[in-house]
DNA sequence: CATGAATGAGCGTTCATTCAT
DNA sequence: TATGAATGAACGCTCATTCAT
């Protein structure tokens, strides 16, 4: 008996889905892909080990989605912020400060994501998914410097490298949060680098 | 019959070992530390699997040999560079250039080194070696900020955190060149990166 | 649905831990510990290698039930024998010929056994084992003759050395047989054995 | 220029031959056949690994020609004392007296001897030396044992029977010794032993 | 004769994947 | 659908043996 198009099973299964999902982040983030095995996804989302497959049909794809929906779940944060109203600069920092938050809030998969775009260079093919949500979130923050340009609230900046330029500015200072380089507050580490940012992009 | 303090066994041994650096490097960067095996490396310099258990202990102490190894001599190059004498914004831009070009030399490398960066805060403990040559880089850069504050060519800026900015803008730069999403020049992609630091730390 | 506490699942679990410590016995006794393989085991028993690894969790683990299982059915067999009516020179050849007449129908196990009392002094760490089950053995004969000197029937013997000398007089003449240094009917050979250590121990 | 029918090249043969017969005596005794190395016994006999390959075969080679070389000692002791002067009873007492001091001085080789008997029954083939070597020591008792009943010392035994069953109590006074079962002094030990045999034999 | 670097076969163990229930 | 026992390919590492020097 289907009621709004899903049935009791389609639900079932999306939430199997997503608790596996959920159990392959924290696996994966805590051990890494190779360290990792389906038992130890199995058993956090209670499991058999063989039900892993009815959902995905290997440990890599399962690996890809539980990537994927990381940083859609970010990407889609930034999106909102973005869309708010307010000066390019408070974006900015609103950006910054949400995408630090995210990682403080889901350190495991800082390692992921990161350690991806560390190999993206060497393994393009199998992981495309990783470039295009990289990209995308360029995208996001390129869309910001556009409209910063045409209120003339910047200069004219070459727009894609200094979107990756941010991009990639923000998540170094998790980093050194995280290897202990920065022992000051995370609003000291987000005054930092908009001021940074700021004063490369600034009229 | 020693010459110059080296025996014919003390030449060959240092062959083996560099070449089996050289293999390491290459087969670890391509596919990385889990799906590269022994055989592989074994294969590509030319010896028996035994072979190399004769000069590296395990796979993992290869692999962090050959790491080290690069990173050395990258730190090595740039240590050159910020000694040689010049304004604060010249070394700056040579060692922007110097290491851009290390990577487009040994762009293998540039894979195993920032994969284990994205590593770094999950697995702190196998790897102090990275974090430690990661650190010795940013000193670099930090001693070369705080010669400029000195010298009154750049701002008091919070020297340790923009040594990594700069470290780190540097390494974005490449990322994006080997991901296709820079196409123009890499003197172009100098200048806009030493351009967006400068603005963040000149007077 | 489980019957009489066992379900399917554990009478099949059963049936494979015996049938891999049959095999094992069957290995190990023809090979030596270091000569067999897992995969003469999984062979045996006709199971793939993994499945081993299912119910025991080392080749050294497997090795040891399969050690300790026979060494136990032997223990338990002398004390029920032990545990029978009669005069003490009765129990006595009883027990050399359950003894006997186990390594007869078990005689690959002897190897196994009796090399690794070979080993005891030299390897007592992780043999503690087998050190346990020979005194356990020793204790059977010990209780047997502090019996006999209670009823008066032998004299008033170093219970202790005189348990082990008999124990081990018994494996003795196993050997001989096995070598084909004797070649005459069990019987005599029990014959010779009790009559041996009656000398030995009587009034 | 052969001397004496041994030139300066068969004394030094000899040497090294004899050097490595005891290295690999002590380091197989230690380590038991399979966990020594090549290494190990050609450190312990100060020479490279390939030496070994010029005086032995192989490891096995090496292993048996050890062994042999053990036994062949014990035995001659043993045959010495039995050609001495003196009553049955002193005689084996003596050879008693002289298997547990040779064990006591050669306790890692006892683990060699032992364990390879414990083997027989199941590799016969490649050790019809130690089969040969052992009977060879039943021989020595035999002998005594049939003088002993020519001289009417002891009663008409079944000679070769009772030969083995002499050496092997022995053989187990010390395999309690050696286990600590047996903590009274060695002195003790033979009494007991030489008064249980001769219970069995006497008239 | 002596050396020890090089070899490569061999094995214990793991774990992604399958499939009978 | 869900299970988890069974599978077997794969790989790191060891070490007896060889051989060029």
């Amino acid at each position: 008996m289907p009621v709004l198009g899903k049935t009791r099973k389609d639900v079932l299964s999306e939430f199997r889905r997503s608790e596996l999902l959920t159990a392959a982040r924290t696996i994966f983030s805590k051990k890494g892909f190779h360290d990792a095995t389906i038992d130890d996804v199995a058993e956090a989302a209670q499991v058999a080990k063989g039900t892993v497959y009815l959902y995905y049909k290997s440990k890599k794809d399962l690996y890809l989605e539980a990537l994927r929906y990381g940083i859609e779940s970010l990407n889609r944060e930034l999106e909102a912020k973005v869309s708010e109203t307010g000066s390019c600069r408070d974006k900015l920092r609103k950006l910054a400060a949400t995408k630090m938050a995210f990682f403080e809030e889901n350190r495991e998969f800082f390692n992921i994501y990161y350690s991806e775009l560390g190999k993206l260079p060497s393994h393009p093919a199998s992981l495309d998914l990783v470039k295009d949500l990289y990209f995308a979130q360029a995208k996001i923050y390129a869309r910001l410097l556009q409209e910063g340009i045409r209120r003339r609230e910047i200069r004219r900046v070459d727009v894609e490298k200094t979107a990756f330029a941010i991009a990639d500015l923000t998540r170094d200072v998790t980093t050194q949060r995280f290897l202990g380089f920065s022992r000051t507050s995370m609003k000291n580490d987000i005054d930092f680098v908009v001021g940074f940012i700021w004063k490369g992009i600034s009229r």
